[in-house]
RNA sequence: GGUCCCGUAGCUCAGCAGGAUAGAGCACCAGAUUCCUAAUCUGGGGGUCAGAGGUUCGAAUCCUCUCGGGAUCACCA
């Protein structure tokens, strides 16, 4: 139950009745918002109705605040209603009302704030997609945890999502990996190879790679020359590489149901090659010359002409180039073949997570899938900016060069999975954020993560002390949901539960707004709100939890305590970070 | 030069499809533990929302321009 949204309907109900006929008010509705005012002083609930509607029905908004105020006059659950500045509405409800919704919680269990707006709509989120060449790097970090949990946001909103990783197993770099890899095997067979050349993979994570062909092949891929080797050892490390990277991402508690390779897209009569010639018969494609950028050119700026997407009809600045100087296909143009996939899949809604030095890239995605899907299925781009490690302050120099390549799996084993989540969501992600590995292992309220899973563990401490301090009580679920609500009377309590009745509406819009940041916020406002009634509890002692005096009292507040455990539960579960009964 | 992101308190950041007197945390100052885990809480000072125009009942939020910071710019993936 959504306290907001049943009173939005109401307003909108009201609206039409106080304005019968009226054609001009229909499409001023949507436009409508009832929500909890910025100062508590105001109320329960604030509606903007009166000022969107007045001017263009040619009324005073606090006239037409007036008629609405009138109207739910005799509302039973409206303690009070007050018209205030320009034509607000602010009603303050009776306590009953959050006695009942503090009751539905309960009944709702973990399932309160589980929204079907969704309406099972399929959605692809397309996250990591890292180049299988080796560990995964702390620069793939954000977007792997931003991807994931956007994922569960929108499976608590009822879409239909798949999680999905595009294995870059098709370009120059996986010549380079099975080169490298072969230099492996060498060593594995006992040759000194002398330092890596240059241009191959350095990494000793190939040296397991290197063992695993010995074993299997022995020495009878040696002599022979490149082109016999090549496939064979690609096939291989790939497939060693993708197990070095599902490792990584399980650390972080991610798993994604489909690996989709570019190079099934490739080869004769494949699906690169039916959406050139789907776009060519469109008349999307031409022979043409690309200008050279403005400002400075490219020292090695060929002028050519070349086979040409019409990008620029479709919102890109540009049109693009599909094939290579030597024949080969580009980028780009295996990667529209592969978002026609997933549109051909069922995927109008799609959703790519991409690091900040992709950013040119979303409009030229965004004219393809419009071109491939004839305008029927959009993706949204979703950029993570830049993490910047510190330690004592200082950024961490991450050179490649020296070695010094930070991984993931590094980060992780240092600061533990739920602090690497919580504080990469604890932001948003189009700005870019100092991950500072001193205060993200710190142990205080300082450190957000912390603070959440502090105020569950009290949650669960609670339990624990009233089964101990008051053994006759029964808390089971079952008394939890018939206690007398009426009890939960106090300032304290009824402003809690407002909190809590708020986690539907930033369900919706987090989800809407694909945007998993605001569970962050919300939870550690929850949070806050949990601590601070706590420490009301002890300075005074009536609105302690457990209370000896009364079992009734004590029976209501847990149920309000399992409220926000669920709660608390629910987003933690979302961020995909753990909630434990107690901190050790 | 083009495109995209960012600019809110000394610092780190929120601000919910424009809404009332712009909010947290840190830091600073002053307080609260016989008591459900003080890993917490209460109070205080601190702001030209980068700047200038525009849109309207109303702008931190939308539009235009300027300034500052970052990313990116045929053919790589």
């Amino acid at each position: 139950m959504d306290i907001f949204a049943v009173y939005s309907d109401h307003v909108i109900k009201a609206l039409q009745e106080i304005f019968p006929n009226e054609p001009k008010l229909t499409p001023l509705l949507h436009r409508v918002v009832v929500e909890p005012p910025r100062d508590a002083s105001h109320g329960d609930l604030s509606t903007n109705a009166a000022m969107v509607v007045a001017k263009p029905l040619g009324k005073n908004p606090r006239e037409v605040a007036a008629l609405l105020a009138k109207y739910f006059e005799n509302n039973q659950d409206v303690a009070s209603i007050e018209i205030a500045g320009p034509g607000f509405l602010n009603f303050s409800l009776t306590p009953e009302i959050w006695q009942n919704i503090l009751k539905s919680v309960v009944l709702s269990g973990e399932d309160f704030g589980r929204s079907k707006t969704g309406r099972k709509t399929k959605v692809n989120i397309e996250y990591v997609s890292a180049n299988p060449t080796g560990p995964m790097h702390v620069g793939h970090t954000r977007g792997a945890v931003f991807g994931d949990a956007l994922a569960s946001l929108m499976q608590f909103c009822d879409y239909d999502v798949r999680k999905e990783y595009y294995v870059n197993d098709a370009g120059g770099q996986i010549d380079i990996l099975a080169k490298s890899a072969f230099l492996r095997y060498r060593e594995a067979l006992g040759q000194d190879i002398g330092e890596i050349p240059a241009g191959l993979y350095p990494g000793d994570y190939l040296v397991p790679v290197g063992k695993r062909l010995a074993d299997e092949f022995g020495n009878t891929l040696v002599d022979k020359p490149q082109s016999e080797w090549i496939e064979t050892v690609k096939t291989i490390v790939l497939d060693a590489m993708l197990d070095l990277i599902k490792a990584d991402l399980a650390k972080l508690g991610i798993e994604h149901e489909i690996f989709f390779s570019e190079k099934t897209l490739h080869g004769k009569n494949g699906a690169i090659e039916q959406t050139l010639d789907w776009l060519k018969e469109k008349g999307f494609v031409y022979q043409g010359k690309l200008e050279p950028p403005k400002g400075k050119t490219p020292e090695d700026w060929e002028d050519r002409e070349q086979i040409l997407f019409r990008a620029s009809n479709f919102g890109d600045d540009t049109d693009r180039a599909l094939v290579k100087s030597d024949g080969s296909y580009t980028y780009f143009a295996s990667d529209i073949a592969y978002h026609r996939d997933k549109y051909l899949r069922g995927f109008n809604h799609q959703i790519v997570v991409l690091g900040a030095d992709h950013s040119g890239y979303i409009k030229r995605l965004q004219a393809a899938l419009k071109a491939v899907s004839n305008g029927e299925a959009s993706v949204d781009v979703r950029i993570c900016q830049l993490v910047r490690l510190l330690r004592d302050g200082k950024p961490v120099k991450m050179s490649k060069r020296s070695g010094e390549l930070v991984t993931l799996s590094d980060v992780v084993d240092e600061v533990g999975c739920d602090a690497v989540r919580f504080m990469l969501l604890f932001r948003r992600n189009d700005a870019s954020l100092d991950f500072d590995f001193a205060k993200v292992k710190e142990q205080t309220k300082d450190n957000p993560v912390f603070y959440v899973q502090y105020a569950y563990a009290r949650c669960c401490s609670v339990f624990r002390v009233a089964k101990n301090d008051v053994p006759d009580l029964d808390i089971s679920q079952k008394a939890l949901e018939e206690a007398d609500y009426s009890l939960a009377d106090s300032k304290e309590e009824l402003e809690l539960i407002r909190l809590v009745a708020q986690w539907p509406r930033i369900v919706e819009a987090a989800a809407k707004a694909h945007e998993p940041h605001r569970i962050a916020f919300y939870i550690h406002d929850l949070a806050a709100g949990f601590h601070k009634f706590w420490t009301k509890g002890k300075e005074n002692s009536s609105l302690r939890f457990v209370n000896q005096d009364s079992l009734n009292v004590t029976l209501t507040r847990l149920a309000l305590v399992e409220a926000v455990r669920q709660v608390l539960k629910s987003g933690l579960t979302i961020l995909g970070v753990s909630a434990p009964k107690e901190l050790s």
